[in-house]
RNA sequence: GGGUAGAUGGCCGAGUGGCUAAAGGCGACAGACUGUAAAUCUGUUCUCUCACGAGUACGGAGGUUCGAAUCCUUCUCUGCCCA
């Protein structure tokens, strides 16, 4: 996508339709609409892979992109080593330095892959860290130049804060606010950066940034905060059967990361939809309208998980994902497993989990519950036999209703495949050889 | 510093000498129904075990007792009240 220079689409209006904006400063609006801008977001370095929840502010960099404005995308360098406590209810442990430089490189390399981040475009992205201008800066520099600025009623009066009084905050987390704030003074004036943007979360410590540019340098810094992204059942959105959705193919796998998206219940699809797709509201909406005439074909569901998997791997991991969700979700029985020679078995069952057995042991046939335990399908052959017992169990699609199943060499796809199912939707190929 | 209440399984929370691997709820996992949805219903939910059973466990340590989550001593931590 070429950049364009035009302001006229409203960025801000686009985010509010989308449901985005939270809370947002006087000046924004029209900041956005007179010049190319310069605005950032932080990254935490708390992993070496972003996750789907990184991909909100991922995509708001990419849309401030699109409308022609220049991206920052911060590292937390230097914060990571203190800890936010906005949101926390306790204290949170320190990462070592090593760590966290690791963390900062992956999730450096990550982002490349969004933002356009060519040096010779107006508006290419850059990536800072905040290291580089914390590493130097001594105790006594920052108490004097900084702290001197925010009075700590100030600083006290901020939820973050507040919500910690009671059960105890450290010196170190209750710092944070003016490490950040920090931040956008640095960039502010070294880099042009007029705008931050964060989650909800993150208004008071942006604030602090603000005010910190008033008081100290006379400037006016802007910001807006997104609404935190919730489920309609409450729980956190990005887990997937008890782990984190990483943007990391190898931590999770482009099938895996398709099927996220896709079993994303009604009542959180239509909101992600807006959150997420770069679509146009408009035709958002009408996909919307169309999916509640007939949910059941999932046509939003598909929708935003194509246009997920293909922003975070590639079209070609699109058709493997979907080829693989066809075979194992679609009215396909053992007769069409049978059917794939071992190349299309392989590729459909690329990013499925996949264990190894003896073949050897086919002949009289391999105790199923032992099986599952010992390749560590399932923890246990006590909780082997309780989840066969459940019927959770299938083996090549058919579901195993005997408690003393054995994995014979009739079982065998291709060979030496077996395609192990555990509840409807956890899959794992048993590879014998 | 003084007083007082408390610490139970992933979480909340009952339990005040044997019937307690510990009620109930939440969460999680699975099944049915569906649409890979929601709601609902059902099962499972300390670990190992085909099973019988075994091991570990009610903040830590020690003790009383045939027997302790439950009683005693002591230590640690937390909430609240007073200085």
């Amino acid at each position: 996508m070429p950049p364009q220079y035009t302001f006229e689409m409203d960025l801000i209006a686009d985010l509010q339709q989308r449901n985005l904006i939270q809370d947002i400063m006087p000046g924004t609006t029209e900041l956005l609409q007179k010049e190319m801008t310069s605005a950032y977001i932080g990254f935490d370095p708390t992993a070496d892979s972003l996750h789907v929840g990184s991909l909100l502010p991922i995509t708001l960099l990419m849309r401030l992109q699109r409308a022609g404005h220049k991206p920052y995308a911060l590292v937390g360098g230097a914060t990571g080593m203190i800890g936010d406590p906005s949101g926390k209810s306790q204290e949170r442990n320190l990462l070592d330095v090593t760590t966290i430089e690791h963390n900062c490189n992956g999730i450096r390399n990550q982002l490349g892959r969004f933002l356009d981040f060519s040096s010779t475009s107006p508006n290419g992205a850059v990536m800072v860290n905040n290291y580089d201008w914390f590493k130097s800066f001594s105790f006594l520099d920052f108490i004097r130049d900084v702290g001197k600025h925010i009075p700590v009623n100030y600083m006290m009066a901020k939820d973050s804060v507040q919500k910690r009084l009671e059960t105890g905050m450290s010196f170190t987390e209750f710092t944070y606010q003016l490490i950040q704030g920090y931040d956008f003074y640095y960039l502010f004036n070294n880099h042009n950066v007029k705008l931050q943007m964060g989650g909800a979360d993150q208004w008071g410590n942006i604030v602090t940034g603000t005010e910190l540019i008033r008081r100290k340098g006379g400037g006016e810094g802007f910001a807006f905060t997104c609404k935190l992204i919730t489920k309609s059942d409450g729980s956190k959105f990005g887990k997937s059967e008890g782990g984190n959705v990483w943007l990391d193919r190898e931590r999770t796998s482009p099938y895996a990361f398709y099927q996220f998206w896709m079993k994303l219940p009604d009542a959180d699809a239509a909101k992600m939809a807006l959150v997420f797709s770069f679509k146009p509201v408009d035709e958002i909406k009408a996909l919307i309208a169309e999916h509640e005439t007939a949910p059941h074909q999932r046509k939003l569901q598909k929708a935003i998980a194509d246009e997920m998997t293909i922003l975070v791997h590639s079209e070609e991991d699109l058709a493997f994902a979907k080829q693989a969700s066809d075979i194992l979700f679609g009215q396909s029985s053992i007769d069409v497993l049978r059917s794939l020679n071992e190349q299309q078995l392989l590729e459909v069952m690329d990013g499925v989990p996949q264990v190894t057995g003896a073949k050897a042991g086919l002949a009289e046939g391999i105790d199923l519950i032992t099986f599952l335990a010992e390749s560590k399908v399932l923890p246990s052959k006590g909780e082997a036999r309780k989840m066969l017992q459940n019927g959770g169990i299938s083996i090549n699609k058919e579901k195993v209703t005997e408690v003393d199943a054995k994995i014979k060499e009739s079982h065998l796809l291709n060979g030496q495949y077996v395609l192990i199912q555990k509840g409807k939707s956890n899959y794992t190929l048993a590879i014998f050889g």
